[in-house]
DNA sequence: ACTCCATATGACAACGTTGTCATTTCATGG
DNA sequence: CCATGAAATGACAACGTTGTCATATGGAGT
């Protein structure tokens, strides 16, 4: 006259409550409940009504015991003080794992990092991930895609495409961006136009760095080292930088910056020199930040996609998980430029 | 001669692994695991070598089956276009999650939204989160408190004391904060001050406004309602403001904004309109955002120690789900007043 | 040495799913 | 009407912990 277990009481209901209202086994409720095959038509919509009158939820602890899953999805990512970039990655991370009923564990990493390595590993061990997805520039360093591959954990990366990608890789055309930036400062009447570039470890700034050089090249302006400076994607690094173009025998009649903070920077220490933007100096950015267009002039930008690129590399991670083929367009993502107040024409 | 369970296999090791190794039943290993007292320390040290041996990590999925708790705190919050409060947010959640051995679990909502209440209870229940944590503007929102006490979800908000605080509450000396800035816009010269109110939401606009005043009256200079603007804690918002104080006949020399977004928007209109900051106008934010030291000229604002309010809350939370008292100090965390170039004396 | 009690330890049954394999049901063709 | 096999369903044992309760151990007091 009973069930072997679960005599209904009080707490949640449970696969048992389910089966017992739906007039079927524990396994068939399963089956439903995981839209595995072989289940009747008129047996699915019984379970499925028998779900909704009870409210049930399955329990994702049991679920994870019996499968060996953890339907957790590690997000692991470089914790800088800027963190616009990252929201994105986080919106778009946090909607794909809803969509597909996994959850999200955070993993912040300060770099540079000499355990880096150490830390990722304990992070995919000791969380039991079931995949791991590694926006720039973690994703950029070296030995952290061969860490996983060695753990045996899935990945996926968001960061520029190498010569031969590992696991899932979604990019966009960087360097096709940055090259209609400059493009656009040329026909603006621009031809000494300073560069700034990125933090070394990161795969984007090569990128913007080539499409720099391939609008010099098109419009056949000369390459000239000397308006080239390093940077650190920091918004100090872009006041230094700027400094050093500005105070070139011939300085540069605007500055590209790598993203939107060394742009900031770059615009800061112009109205520190009391340099009128973009009258005497027109100044681009990358990235479309909230700072750019909060600042003073607001800045000319390019706008990445990642929310969606984010989502695409988890929604690629699941499929892979699920033992679907990852599936993933091999199109890069395409950057928007986006024109404001900070260019203008050549003083 | 052999255990009944677990032959070792090639997997991770078990706690039934451990058991053996350390020559102890699996209880004990629990224990020593779960810092559980009656525990000779002898056997305390094996169990431990044993679990160092064996590089063991317990299965969250099966301890959380067992003991009907997931180990996950919910984290619900606003998800605004501007993040860099929420990034502190997340810092201070994640250091005392990872400290405490808790996994947190995002819910970002969009507001306003009518289904608020609806969003919140789905998420606490199906989540099956052990405790929620509610910080400004979510925990100043009516009901979503008392549907937590209906839910029976422990909780822990950080935002502005009400008169009666419910559960756990962490927040800071906005008012007091406010009252510095305008005292200090007041010794420069200052006697027509602009104010710009927070979004009315937010629980912290009442305690912004009310330090204006009391610095005002402190002062002995007279409250003028036209000086102070409705705004919504955006960046457009400062910008309307601004433009309808700088429209008045007599227009404020100084404006204090009750964030930093909105002080931004001032700055911008300022530029806009051709004048100087701080030559012709003062600018105060609040919050000290990333744009508040990037922006020109960088502003004077106040800075609440928000990651440490949010490690606070969640310790006193994870207290309370120990069964030990939350144990919170009744003082208010200390914001610190931050001066900058955007304010200097009177034009 | 012996009792007694607190402390320390262990045996074993949950916990709520999924995986494996056995069994039933049903349509189809002979 | 029966044999056949595929489709549908079910029985039951994991999964790895914690909670409960029973039992062993050790030290203090006689």
């Amino acid at each position: 006259m009973a069930r072997r277990k679960r005599e209904s009481a009080g707490g949640k209901p449970t696969i048992f409550d389910v089966a017992q209202r739906a007039g079927v086994s524990i396994k068939t409720v399963s089956r439903v409940v995981n839209h595995e095959d072989n289940v009747r038509e008129n047996t699915r919509e019984r379970v499925l009504a028998a779900i909704a009158d009870l409210d049930y939820q399955p329990n994702a602890a049991a679920r994870g015991l019996s499968s060996k899953r953890s339907y957790v999805i590690g997000l692991i990512y470089e914790n800088a003080d800027e963190f616009s970039y990252m929201k994105h990655v986080l919106d778009g991370a946090l909607a794909a794992c809803e969509a597909q009923g996994y959850t999200l564990l955070l993993r912040p990493l300060t770099l540079p990092n000499d355990e880096l390595l150490a830390q990722i590993r304990t992070f995919a061990v000791q969380a039991r991930v079931d995949g791991v997805v590694l926006p720039a520039p973690i994703g950029d360093i070296d030995g952290v895609v061969d860490l996983l591959k060695e753990l045996d954990v899935p990945f996926a990366t968001v960061t520029p495409r190498t010569p031969k990608p590992e696991g899932i890789n979604v990019f966009c055309d960087d360097a096709q961006a940055s090259q209609d930036l400059a493009s656009y400062l040329i026909e603006q009447g621009h031809n000494r136009i300073g560069f700034i570039l990125g933090h070394p470890d990161h795969r984007a700034t090569e990128q913007r760095y080539k499409g720099y050089r391939q609008a010099l090249k098109a419009h056949g302006i000369g390459y000239d080292a000397a308006l080239v400076r390093k940077g650190l994607f920091t918004f100090e690094s872009g006041q230094q930088a700027a400094a050093k173009l500005l105070s070139l025998d011939t300085p540069p009649t605007a500055i590209m910056a790598s993203n939107d903070d060394m742009a900031a920077g770059v615009s800061f220490h112009a109205h520190e020199r009391g340099l009128d933007v973009p009258g005497d100096l027109s100044v681009v950015g990358f990235d479309d930040t909230p700072v750019a267009s909060h600042m003073w002039p607001p800045l000319t930008t390019a706008r990445q996609p990642i929310s969606s690129m984010v989502e695409a590399a988890v929604n690629g991670l699941v499929r892979q998980l699920r033992g679907e083929e990852a599936n993933l367009s091999e199109a890069p993502f395409h950057c928007e430029v986006v024109i404001r107040r900070s260019t203008g024409a050549t003083p």
